[in-house]
RNA sequence: GCCCUGAUAGUGUAGUGGCCUAUCAUGAAGCCCUGUCGAGGCUUCGACCCGGAUUCGAAUUCCGGUCAGGGCGCCA
């Protein structure tokens, strides 16, 4: 017999139903006469029962019985049976199906399971394993409600956007995954080519290119859920592939593009949640955001911004701050409201929130706790009257707050300032776990100085419209980036279609006339046959949706994802391959591993 | 490349120089039990990441590795 019901579906209306049940045996009670079976799928739990003196006609008890001893743990099996309302008093109010059970009529094992490495029953708080073992067994870990529940949510938010954009006019396009290898941003993943030996194609770090030439070719509006690749060092947030819903749009402006993003999310929102999404999303300019907050993403759920005072203490006579201010540095600080912190930082919390700043690149803080009607602090004496009151003002100061006061080089201080504002609003609870505040980042630079190599790189990547002249210093560039609790969801921008511009960006990079021919010649080419205006935007799929429930790492929410060094421990992937493999490929290995020392000697 | 944290039965853990023949739970194997629901009871099995050093004595201290995770660099 074929199921007629899944796992998770039998309610009270369906008392007396011959039903068939397939599904894997989760947990077993045999009572030494009635037996429980909780039978399990990817829907839900349902309790079967066996009672030896209570067999339906036509069942035969032996058979039942012997079928039930092959049950193991984790087996598959297929049971039929009549569905019935629980003994009065044993309802299990924390299953959706508790209500009934199915007696058995007649059951039979499928496929017999090894005993599971690890436990699966999930319905109260269990005891996860290592992720290390849960990746070894990916498809036992994938059993567990919270994976089950994870990659429905993203299929569900993929799929609301997909519907979003159908119905925009948006045409779903493949792009090319063997391409091009090119020579600035990520390292890429290379594949060789036997046809061509010695030459190799690149796995894409990103469809950028053909997006683009999909405009040029008159294609007006493209998504595609694109699977990226670049070979770099994991982290948290960071898969060496990823999926991005990678949008682009021809006659669009900055704006068309963020109102198309909002829309998309406003609407996946209600799919969701059905609820409404608040939009227009906050716009902070990339000067603001650093300035204020010390990060180019920054956690919006909260205020607790940097407050600059450079030019009221720059004549105390403290020595730190007058060091640093003779190398040109800067002071700052940060108003730890009595109301965030109550009495978690005492003396200790402050000497641990010294080493995190020294830690992070600074000589140390300085710190002052304002008393009724002063500052106290082991370096007020440094201060006059006059400093001080232009200070409290300035940092808008009451009766038990926390000034935190920050000095060194501009950058060091914005970025290390950054680092304590999380590491404060994480330690004080500063925001809410289920809040998402969505924000524009714009007013972006169109390039940074390498601050290593001094090199001048694309703030964003050298395919941005400039917004401004680029003979001035500070060019502007037409990119933005949305940003959500700190993480970086993705970046848009409109896009160069001038391929005088195109060349002379590339130029500015410092990438030679030869090279600007040879690796982007082609596309210079196609802008050169009428490109329209155009634009667009990618988001990090793994990364939204791993937020958006709450889970640690974008690996809980992908199927397989690869460990932080890359590999997956599934089926052992990378790997060496057969030498007759590179042979015909004409690869010649010279790791470590695959040299022959002898042959060296 | 660098920094930080960790590694004890299949799984999750306790254990800060001798009370360790290593704790507890879970699991597995076996037995008992007729209303449980991560059932319960009894019995059994099963582990200190590797190498070196210190010490009368090391799971515990030190050094060097390996592996895992977090971060910096990197990610145009």
């Amino acid at each position: 017999m074929r199921r007629t019901h899944t796992c998770g579906e039998i309610r009270s209306a369906d008392i007396g139903k011959k039903v068939c049940l397939q599904g894997w045996v989760r947990f077993s009670r045999d009572h030494g006469g009635v037996e429980f079976i909780d039978l399990a799928d990817a829907y839900g739990i349902t309790q079967l029962v066996f009672d030896p003196e209570d067999i339906s006609s036509g069942a035969d008890k032996n058979s039942i019985s012997l079928a039930l001893k092959g049950f193991t743990r984790e087996s598959v099996v297929s049971v039929d049976g009549v569905v019935r309302k629980r003994v009065e008093g044993t309802d299990d109010p924390k299953n959706k199906t508790g209500e009934v059970e199915v007696l058995i009529t007649k059951a039979e094992v499928l496929n017999r399971s090894n005993s599971p490495p690890f436990e699966l029953g999930d319905q109260k708080e269990s005891v996860l394993p290592g992720e290390e073992t849960r990746l070894r067994y990916r498809y036992l870990d994938l059993r567990r409600t919270e994976m089950i529940e994870a990659l429905r949510f993203r299929h569900k938010f993929i799929s609301a956007a997909r519907g979003y954009l159908e119905k925009n006019g948006f045409v779903e396009v493949e792009t090319p995954m063997l391409t091009k290898s090119t020579p600035e941003g990520a390292r890429d993943y290379i594949v060789p080519s036997r046809v061509h030996p010695g030459t190799f194609y690149a796995l894409p770090q990103s469809p950028q290119l053909f997006k683009q030439m999909l405009m040029i070719g008159s294609m007006d509006r493209y998504y595609q859920i694109a699977r990226c690749f670049r070979d770099e060092d994991s982290r948290a947030d960071r898969q060496p592939e990823f999926t991005q819903l990678d949008i682009e749009m021809s006659f669009v402006d900055m704006k068309d593009i963020q109102d198309t993003i909002e829309g998309l999310l406003v609407h996946v929102w209600k799919a969701i949640y059905g609820k409404k999404l608040e939009t227009p999303f906050m716009r902070i300019s990339f000067e603001d955001a650093m300035n204020k907050y010390g990060s180019d993403k920054p956690d919006l759920r909260y205020d607790l911004p940097m407050i600059h005072i450079t030019n009221i203490v720059k004549d105390a006579p403290y020595e730190i701050f007058q060091k640093v201010l003779s190398a040109g540095g800067i002071i700052t600080g940060f108003n730890v409201k009595k109301e965030m912190a109550g009495d978690k930082i005492g003396r200790n919390e402050i000497d641990r929130l010294i080493d995190f700043v020294k830690k992070n690149g600074l000589g140390g803080m300085t710190w002052m706790r304002a008393t009724k009607d002063s500052l106290d602090s082991n370096i007020v004496k440094y201060f006059t009257p006059d400093v001080l009151s232009k200070l409290k003002k300035e940092m808008d100061v009451k009766e038990g707050d926390l000034l935190l006061l920050l000095a060194g080089p501009r950058k060091r201080v914005l970025e290390t300032g950054g680092q304590l504002r999380k590491k404060l609003a994480e330690d004080l609870e500063l925001f809410d776990k289920g809040t998402f505040k969505f924000a524009w980042l714009i007013d972006c630079p169109m390039f940074e100085i390498d601050p290593a190599s001094g090199k001048k790189d694309a703030f964003h990547h050298p395919f941005v419209h400039p917004t401004t002249s680029l003979d001035i210093a500070n060019v502007g560039g037409a990119s933005f980036d949305l940003i959500m609790n700190g993480s970086e969801l993705g970046s848009g921008s409109q896009r160069i279609h001038d391929p005088e511009v195109q060349r002379q960006i590339f130029r500015m990079l410092g990438i030679s006339e030869e090279k600007i021919g040879t690796d982007f010649g082609f596309f210079l080419e196609a802008l050169g046959y009428g490109a329209p205006p155009h634009g667009g935007i990618a988001l990090g799929v793994d990364r939204l949706v791993s937020i958006l429930l709450n889970r640690e790492t974008i690996r809980d929410v992908i199927a397989f994802p690869k460990n932080k060094k890359g590999q997956s421990l599934l089926d052992g992937s990378p790997q060496k391959v057969d030498d007759d493999k590179l042979e015909e490929l004409q690869i010649l290995s010279i790791a470590i591993d695959d040299i022959d020392i002898e042959d060296i000697k």
